[in-house]
RNA sequence: UGGGGGAUCGUCUAGCGGUAGGACGCCGGCCUUUGGAGCCGGCUACCUAGGUUCGAUUCCUAGUCCCCCAGCCA
């Protein structure tokens, strides 16, 4: 009963009602149009998600990918790759239907002026200030512009002169002619096209004046012929826009736009504003910072897109403001680590011990399971000498009850060695630091060995300090202190930041098989969390970052502690 | 105070007049050479008030609360 299908929604059903009824001919085209002002996010994922997913749910369904570039002064070709890079790193194919609103740039001027000759569309010339105070408020209509009722031979005039670049920026705009009245502000003439004096990336200095999205998008959609133009919910009430665009336009093809509850997640910054002014402000250190929600920092981070895909599914589409918890995504990537990740040991706040009963210069390769999930995954070996480095975290000098790590004269296994005890402590004198353990070992109690069947109340990782490779590990915690959501407007946004979201701790020691290890190869270092090698990682500098924490039950014990 | 939307466990989400389900989370327990994973059990919800009905989360009415809209951004 419980497989794993696909959970429907009001959009799939949707869609599904409207095939079933031979709406569009039955056909099912989706797209994907972003600006390429920016990088894509998690929340940019549930969209491509969403339609891409609605295409290949459906037999002969298609989704474009759309550059949706009319704005020539925020756009640029490191975003255009970036986000193809990103889409097809999610999974996702959109094959030879590689769209940009751009290469319409003709036809949408044609459909400006077939909308001028039947009266529906008129070149103003009021100043951008006029026209707000034209445009009335709330709850006041607004009044028509006195250039409202020019002639079509004046507005076909002007709107040619306009693409001639005849008049500076600012100077006229083709309006939608609608109801200056409406109750909805959308509806009052909106700006189907501006004068703007700009190279666009991909046209060039070929036009100067550029359409609007309330304009371009409609008509983009007819054009591909899209049946289903899904889009967030603040687009809702710019529906009696779109359609009457379209109608006005007199396409043969008439999308359909529907809207969905766009994606938050707690303690993330998602707003493609908020990530530019990081990026900008040098606040974090790129694109794809770890820290941040982007489809590249998430990458760099050590998530999957099969993680990120079954977060997507699994959050649901519907129309209701929602913000999903992070412990969510967070789930995803540990159940999809979990399978198919390499285990291996690293010890990122080294103790150093010396097991004074094991002989000096004498070394074990011991055999290691890489992953308990995958008996395929094999195993390696690890090698044991006499001094060892063990973790800080799992030395307590004077333990509470429910520590069940080392403490002086408590035993513990040496995860696929042997059983120590901590006989004694060493201490820098000024500091009262432990610096040092000495431990004994029992021979007998060797990994695998028939008499190892002895139950100590722990394992802990450890490594050779000899054959250890140093490592640089970077942590990380939210990136913002609290819900940006809560945040007055008037504050500065940015003083939320955390100032522990990036923890970088050095002198890291990790076992020798991690000693080559490949930037993006994800591991996890066993009983810490799932590990990513970062970019800047070389052989001679090795560099981790951390997906994310295994689960601990210990350091919620301990933090139930400490809150008492 | 105009218009457009939305309200179901702490968080997401299902339900389409007939016992309110799932996931995350949280709390127990079992198991464990990762305090991981796995397994078992438990926790908590229909915004309010009326009405229709044998029966309402679902339909109706009236409220309440939340989100979006006054860019020549998308």
């Amino acid at each position: 009963m419980a497989e794993e299908t696909s959970a429907s929604n009001f959009i799939r059903d949707l869609v599904a009602a409207d095939r079933a009824a031979g709406k569009h001919g039955g056909r099912v085209v989706t797209r994907f149009p972003p600006e390429p002002n920016g990088y894509l996010h998690i929340g940019h994922a549930k969209s491509i998600c969403l339609n891409f997913g609605l295409a290949q749910d459906t037999p002969g369904g298609i989704c474009h990918l759309r550059f949706d570039d009319t704005n020539p002064t925020t756009e640029d070709p490191e975003y255009v790759q970036a986000i193809q890079d990103d889409v097809r790193w999610l999974g996702f194919d959109w094959q030879d239907r590689l769209f940009f609103a751009s290469d319409y740039f003709e036809r949408l001027y044609e459909f400006a002026e077939t909308l001028i000759r039947k009266g529906a569309a008129y070149v103003d010339s009021l100043t951008a200030e006029e026209m707000r105070l034209y445009r009335g408020t709330l709850t006041e209509p607004g009044k028509n512009s006195p250039h409202r009722d020019r002639s079509v031979e004046e507005n076909l005039d002007l709107f040619r002169r306009m693409r001639a670049g005849e008049f500076p920026d600012g100077t006229h705009v083709l309006r939608a002619k609608i109801d200056m009245a409406s109750p909805n502000i959308n509806l009052r003439d909106p700006v189907l096209y501006r004068i703007r004096h700009a190279a666009h990336y991909r046209t060039g200095t070929a036009w100067c004046i550029y359409p609007a999205y309330d304009f371009a998008h409609p008509l983009s959609d007819a054009i591909e012929g899209i049946t289903h133009s899904i889009c967030t919910l603040e687009f809702e009430d710019h529906r009696p826009l779109y359609d009457w665009v379209v109608a006005q336009a007199g396409t043969a093809h008439r999308p359909q736009q529907i809207e969905f509850a766009r994606l938050n997640i707690s303690y993330a910054v998602m707003s493609k504003r908020k990530l530019l002014e990081l990026v900008e402000k040098k606040l974090v250190a790129g694109w794809d910072d770890p820290r941040l929600p982007t489809i590249k920092g998430l990458r760099r981070r050590g998530y999957t897109p099969e993680a990120i895909r079954a977060f997507c599914e699994h959050i649901g589409v519907a129309k209701r403001d929602a913000v999903v918890e992070m412990q969510l995504l967070e789930h995803f990537i540990r159940e999809d680590l979990n399978k198919r990740s390499l285990r291996v040991m690293a010890v990122l706040k080294p103790l150093k011990i010396v097991i004074d009963n094991y002989p000096e210069g004498t070394v074990e390769e011991l055999d290691a399971v890489n992953n308990p999930e995958d008996a395929s995954a094999g195993m390696r070996k690890v090698p044991f000498a006499r001094t060892l480095y063990i973790e800080q975290d799992d030395f307590l000098e004077d333990p509470p009850k429910q520590f069940f790590r080392l403490a002086p004269g408590r035993e513990v296994r040496l995860r696929y060695a042997y059983i120590i005890k901590c006989v004694g402590v060493t201490k820098d004198p000024r500091t009262g630091h432990v610096t040092e353990l000495h431990c004994t070992y029992d021979p007998a109690t060797k990994s695998g060995a028939p008499e190892a069947q002895r139950k100590v109340k722990a394992t802990i990782h450890w490594v050779s300090t000899a054959h250890a490779a140093e490592a640089e590990v970077r942590l990380y915690n939210p990136l913002l202190k609290a819900d940006l959501s809560k945040v007055p407007a008037d504050h500065d946004w940015t003083t939320y930041l955390n100032p522990q979201s990036l923890e970088r701790v050095t002198g890291c020691r990790v076992e020798p098989s991690l000693k080559n290890a490949v930037p993006g190869t994800r591991f996890q270092f066993e009983r810490l969390g799932y590990f990513c090698t970062d970019p800047d990682s070389g052989t001679d500098a090795l560099v981790f970052n951390r997906t994310v924490s295994l689960k601990d039950a210990w350091a919620r014990i301990d933090k139930g502690r400490s809150a008492r």
